[in-house]
DNA sequence: ATGAAAGCGCTAACAG
DNA sequence: CTGTTAGCGCTTTCAT
């Protein structure tokens, strides 16, 4: 398996290296017969082109960059990563994740990847950028396209969910079944700096239930811990079921910010002996499998869809397209379970 | 943001290129006022080198490839990703997934991969080859370390766990706990042509049950459904609790090849009126987030940790070492949880 | 329809 | 310590 190159081929199949390469990237002006003796010839001697070789001389590098906060391996990140990989491996490009844990991180990725064409395009998951960032991205002459990003500043495309919206429904479902008191919990235990859809929600919640006509005596909100010092799982949990039993008026209607804390949550506030739903109702948000375990209600969307039609706005990006709607809202839905009950 | 080149930088320091790569990568023999000068400028001109034109110069592309049956959003795989994507970045290679959904697409990569220098090297997760594949790979020049991968054959490394021995102590266990009759269930849901840990684990329980005195008539053994038409969830699960139930001897003693598969199976179990653990007892493989929520005792593995641990193999290899222990076994442990009981 | 030639941006000896 | 000289393997005009 010694590696052969084009003029190999073209020494094979007795004709000049342009001619492999138009023959094999399957150009016109090449003569039918030619073409086919130099694919077996290509085929006999094992050649693939170099990537490397191939985008220096055309610009082109067919790759794409999708950058990701924190993690591949949470539940949206892999979905959308695989949603964007489905569509752009399609068309030959290789998607290459950067897992971003810190701020020095994400600055080590910008200071190497912007400058030389390293990739045709960016997508970026979930994160909002400080405005130097911002400013960066946009002078970028490549696409960039978000996922779930809470702003469309800098970026060229995207697709995300309403996570105002959203949240608007869940309040007015909560207050449909007669619960007075809300609470909203911010995701627990969240390692990441970039990570922002938690606040938005929160702020989708404050706004929806203003608009709902309740008082801030009866709202509480149970913001993410981002800094503090690790503790187990289950004291977290028991802390926020702390919080909430321990409010001037007891909260009987939770918004909670991601179905990942959600289970441990009603685990938490099961142990303590309230029942969910008789005494109390529990939302979650994104719909992920540990949702239908626990059988809870939850605001579903699908990020491997999210994944794909940013890919489909990148491609069309690459093409030289101008997009109608850049900037596309992506659908959610409430899936009614059985942590949710008429209060009374 | 317009395209620097290092002939760029090489003229705003008044110096010559070969001295600005020097200088940027860190090697000896240049002198720190010029080395400073030229960061200096490289900086303020935004540049960065193009991974394309290193590698074609350098024959190394600083790009690893990782090879995924299916899916990159599995549990497993997204873990085990994670941890060579964690190693391996740290060195600052770029980690490429391949999710190869068909053996189409498995073949797709084998031709253009392996020819030319594409990529340093390849890590592979799970999945075993056909021989002739199994021939390319060790016919290859570049590395090829396996993740959880079932046979070493033309592999040069590997980190996976013992999923023969694991098997054994499952069925032990429930041996201990008096069951008399074992059954084991296949994944139920596998679209993946390659996946195999699955027969190995049927495999090993086959052995272990057998080693343990279990008689042909004492065990039952429901396989993946690889082929079937497509069905609900639901109508999944309970044939095989259908099954389970309607065996000559129905087994107490459940062997769940994937917890993936426990949490419904559990579902089902209990929705037909059967109490786990008190009826029966459940066992699991893999220890997922699942697990915790439906208190499985389950066998646990620990992907993230494989993935570092084949990462490193892969970058020994590349410094051209020679691996002491090439292929390790992965610890796994019983976690013993709430599914399981004494039986009788 | 095909070939020749000039790079793409960088690394790697080899001189100096 | 630094500059010169060749390529790496391919694409891309421009001729023919």
């Amino acid at each position: 398996m010694t590696r052969t190159t084009i003029a190999d081929v073209a020494k094979a199949a007795g004709v000049s290296v342009s001619t492999v390469s138009r023959a094999l990237r399957g150009l016109d002006r090449v003569n039918p017969e030619t073409r086919q003796r130099v694919e077996a010839e290509a085929n006999r001697l094992h050649f693939s082109f170099s990537k490397s070789a191939s985008s220096l001389a055309s610009g082109k590098t067919m790759r794409v960059a999708v950058l990701l906060p924190s993690e591949i391996s949470s539940w949206f990140n892999s979905h959308a990563f695989e949603g964007a990989y489905e569509v752009l491996s399609a068309e030959g490009y290789d998607v290459i994740p950067y897992i971003l844990w810190s701020q020095k991180e994400l600055d080590r990725f910008f200071q190497n990847l912007p400058g030389n064409r390293n990739v045709d395009a960016i997508i970026v998951a979930s994160f909002d950028f400080d405005e130097a960032k911002k400013q960066v991205l946009g002078e970028l002459t490549i696409p960039v396209v978000g996922m779930n990003t809470p702003s469309a500043h800098g970026l060229d495309a995207g697709a995300a969910i309403d996570d105002i919206a959203a949240m608007g429904v869940i309040v007015r479902f909560l207050k449909s079944l007669g619960h007075t008191t809300l609470a909203y919990v911010g995701q627990p235990i969240n390692a990441s700096p970039f990570i922002c859809s938690d606040a938005v929600r929160e702020n989708g919640f404050l706004q929806a239930a203003e608009a709902c006509g309740y008082g801030n005596d009866d709202i509480i909100v149970i913001p993410s811990l981002r800094n503090m010092d690790v503790r187990n799982e289950q004291d977290i949990y028991s802390g926020i079921v702390a919080q909430l039993l321990s409010a001037p008026k007891q909260p009987t209607g939770i918004c909670v910010s991601v179905d990942a804390a959600a289970a441990p949550l009603l685990k938490e506030l099961r142990r303590m002996g309230w029942r969910v739903p008789q005494d109390m109702s529990v939302v979650g948000f994104d719909d992920d499998p540990s949702a239908s375990i626990v059988d809870l209600t939850t605001m579903h969307q699908n990020p491997t869809e999210i994944g794909r039609v940013a890919a489909r706005k990148t491609l069309a990006l690459l093409a030289g397209e101008t997009l109608e709607e850049p900037f596309s809202i992506m659908p959610t839905s409430l899936v009614l379970r059985g942590t949710t009950e008429r209060i009374g």
